[in-house]
DNA sequence: TGCCGAATCACCCGAACGGGTGATTACCCT
DNA sequence: AGGGTAATCACCCGTTCGGGTGATTCGGCA
């Protein structure tokens, strides 16, 4: 049945590190390593054009971040599954790229069975997270999901005003003028928010907060 | 290293189920099954008298169910991490489970080596769910809701594929790239739409498409 | 055949945004 | 009294957005 070898595309900016995770995928025969990109950009191209069934992104490159890197080949090539493999043991880089789409998150300290392991389950639609982030991601996961009751954002009352008038679509000037503060202050409030969020900008800020009912209900949209 | 073998403790209503995993299990000499338990509050108690590394648990049982004997457990001995082994595919029992304390969540189509894998992840901390189920629950991890009926916003196909990708929180540049087209024809498009949409800027844009429902699945390729 | 809408792209320009750094005030909790 | 957090504001800088104008291609349709 897999006579069909599992399709690679390495991404990490350090060429050691893909020889090494090259070198280590090898041992095993039913993957096979069929590119390599040293950067976001250029793996997002070869993904485009390879189609590999997962593949193997570092998050810390140049010209173009694996979180972002990975949101646009989950949007190009949705056939292929993203796992992280990363020194971060950052909860934010977890969240960013599980939000982008990323499957999986193995630190670098994996071993060579670990890494195959992740490959192959993550290939079969599966998700994996490294033991360390995955305490960190069910306490996330589980907080989330026990909260009912009121929209939990975790963000403070003030910070929840100011996205709600975000959500709205007010400039950070508007957003001011209504809460009677500048807007210095509702930037520094907004990237806080952001930051919180886990999300990269204003628009998937106002995603969330539609989403979470986090609106008060204005104006009706209606194409005409 | 591992001089000690994991200890498990299975637990189900169904004998020759614990009989089948015990010689699964058998088949690699770094786990030890130390006990079983018949149901829920058998297992709750064994539980505390071996502490093992892990528990098998069952979810459909009498006297006590699986997720309440999994929070028992969770509670009383929390050094023990449970595996859900169940038939069950329902998100439900996916999510009570994980929120009662459960690290782990397989389907009993598993093989050997899947079951296997899973133990000896869960006993170092990390956390696993079967393909099938991974991606309701990355699902509802990245917050996309599941809505129904086909939005009527008056836009072309083009235009709405678009605003999908805006609502997603891309920048002109990426929706570019993920439609392949120009940024310049982006914004022409974004114009039209805010045009049409009667609103002012991405973020009400976006909140337009969120309420419309006019998202993109995340994937939804094989929930066999 | 000629018109029209959809889709594509190009420039230009001022306004807004995102991100980084640093600072002050006020209040709660220990 | 000290530590932590929330809220407030400032300045700088590069990128992105929003808006205006104009142009080309292609297909359908009158």
């Amino acid at each position: 049945m897999d006579v069909e070898k599992i399709t690679v595309l390495l991404v990490d900016d350090h060429a050691w590190v893909r020889g090494s995770v090259a070198q280590a995928l090898s041992l095993f025969d039913d993957i096979e390593v069929v590119g390599q990109a040293s950067n976001g950009e250029e793996g997002v191209k070869k993904a485009k054009e390879l189609s590999p069934d997962v593949v193997v992104m570092d998050l810390d490159m140049p010209v173009l971040g694996g979180v972002e890197a990975t949101r646009q080949i989950r949007a190009a090539v949705p056939s292929t599954q993203v796992l992280v493999l990363t020194v971060s043991e950052s909860e934010s880089d977890l969240f960013a790229a599980m939000a982008a789409g990323a499957k999986g998150y193995l630190l670098k300290n994996a071993g060579a069975d670990d890494l195959h392991t992740a490959v192959m389950h993550i290939s079969q639609g599966g998700v994996l997270v490294s033991p360390i982030m995955a305490t960190t991601m069910l306490t996330q996961f589980t907080e989330v999901e026990t909260k009912a009751p009121k929209p939990e954002t975790g963000l403070s009352a003030r910070e929840e005003e100011v996205l709600q008038s975000v959500a709205q679509g007010a400039s950070n000037k508007e957003v001011g003028a209504e809460l009677f503060i500048t807007e210095n202050t509702v930037k520094t409030h907004l990237r806080n928010i952001m930051e919180q969020l886990h999300v990269a900008n204003r628009s998937q800020a106002t995603a969330y907060a539609v989403r979470a009912g986090l609106y008060r209900e204005p104006d009706r949209p209606t194409a005409s």
